[in-house]
DNA sequence: GAACGATTGGAACAGACGTTCGATAACGCA
DNA sequence: TGCGTTATCGAACGTCTGTTCCAATCGTTC
């Protein structure tokens, strides 16, 4: 039963269809609730009720696997905050635009951000660096919003080391969520957003948060 | 050669000694860079150089090897964080010597510490529950503070919930530290623990950062 | 120096792992 | 109907894993 969609199915391991969705799509799951090392490629095969051998013909190797959900996953986040950031807000328009899309992410692939967020280091060579290259750019696009932020002031070198702390600290904020966030408990997501946000931008102590 | 320091070895796999103080900090450096299911016994043996049957002298098991890292680990740091606490400060006081008693542990337990951010989910069972039951412990602590700062205006119900982001928002940014962290590129520590701190209390756009 | 408990290590077990191979089945198209 | 490609599977491989057994060693005490 080939029920391939997309007749590109060429020589080099580069499979597609909803077979190949629906292995990523589990994998993930599995990988979010267990983590990668301790994920086997058994366990994505019995989930997705495939034979263990009928894995391989979707990716090359369980790295691959993990680079592919990796790789798909970052560059569609990617895409959607350079698409924000191309509207050229003002910074602190722009910081709440940035992270109002990356929760909004979240809330559609979660367990594969997670795994993004995770699991970089499980992957080696080549598929490492090209992962990185991918958060290395969407860590200089929230860094220029923080550091247009910050440069009130002025605009010399001790600001870039401070603009990068700054910033680690709003993704440690945004990663950190995949630790505690209960849907049920955290629900509306407005309200989790509206402060994280005001936590980046006022503090503990600035201006009252927004009317509840 | 039995150098045993305590005459208090007895039956139940409760050893201690330099031998045991070896075991624990090898194994705490190979898992803070490796993770827990990627670190074998027998890695913890060739680095601390005795056999792999010998490391079962003094743990039960791989999880109990974990469990021992961690509960001691964390108890030490809730200590040190509740004889802080126990100088009943001003709330912005008491979060700022909270970060800063938080930071200064980092230093001096950083491979120690990672494991108990990152490998909580590799305990189950007594095991699990008595660890989490220590970093509960921490996080009332944490939100107690935080909820006596947000309480300058009310104290009703909706801002429990609120303390609790907030509270993990702060803990999303101490945590993620270990996936940053370079001991020269982030010196002196100090401008590192003053951001983080004025950054929970002011935001971005807050008071003007401390003079650098 | 003999007897003892504390400590160490070589060798092996059973199970899980990632991966491969060869055969089989299902399909699109002539 | 037949053919070639696409997709799937059962079985096996070599390796690594956590753990255990049992014998050997050590320091200490009689």
């Amino acid at each position: 039963m080939a029920e391939t969609t997309a007749g590109e199915n060429n020589k080099t391991g580069t499979r597609s269809g909803p077979r190949l969705e629906l292995i990523l799509t589990s994998a993930a799951s599995l990988m979010a609730r267990n983590g990668y090392g301790q994920t086997s490629i058994r366990d994505v095969a019995r989930e997705t009720k495939l034979s263990l051998a009928g894995m391989y013909y979707y990716f090359q190797s369980k790295e691959d696997l993990l680079y592919k959900i990796q790789h798909r996953t970052f560059a569609s986040l990617l895409e959607e905050q350079e698409e924000v950031a191309s509207g050229d807000l003002d910074g602190r328009e722009g910081l709440r635009r940035l992270i109002g899309t990356h929760l909004s992410f979240y809330t559609r692939h979660f367990n594969e951000m997670k795994i993004c967020t995770f699991e970089l280091q499980s992957l080696t060579g080549e598929r490492y660096r090209e992962v990185e290259e991918l958060r290395r750019r969407y860590f200089r696009l929230t860094a220029g919003i923080v550091g247009d932020i910050l440069a009130g002031d002025s605009t010399d070198v001790e600001h870039e080391a401070e603009a990068r702390h700054y910033t680690l600290f709003i993704f440690g904020m945004l990663n950190w969520i995949f630790m505690w966030f209960d849907p049920e408990r955290d629900a509306p997501l407005e309200d989790l957003c509206d402060r994280l946000i005001h936590l980046a931008l006022h503090g503990l102590t600035g201006a009252p948060p927004p009317p509840a």
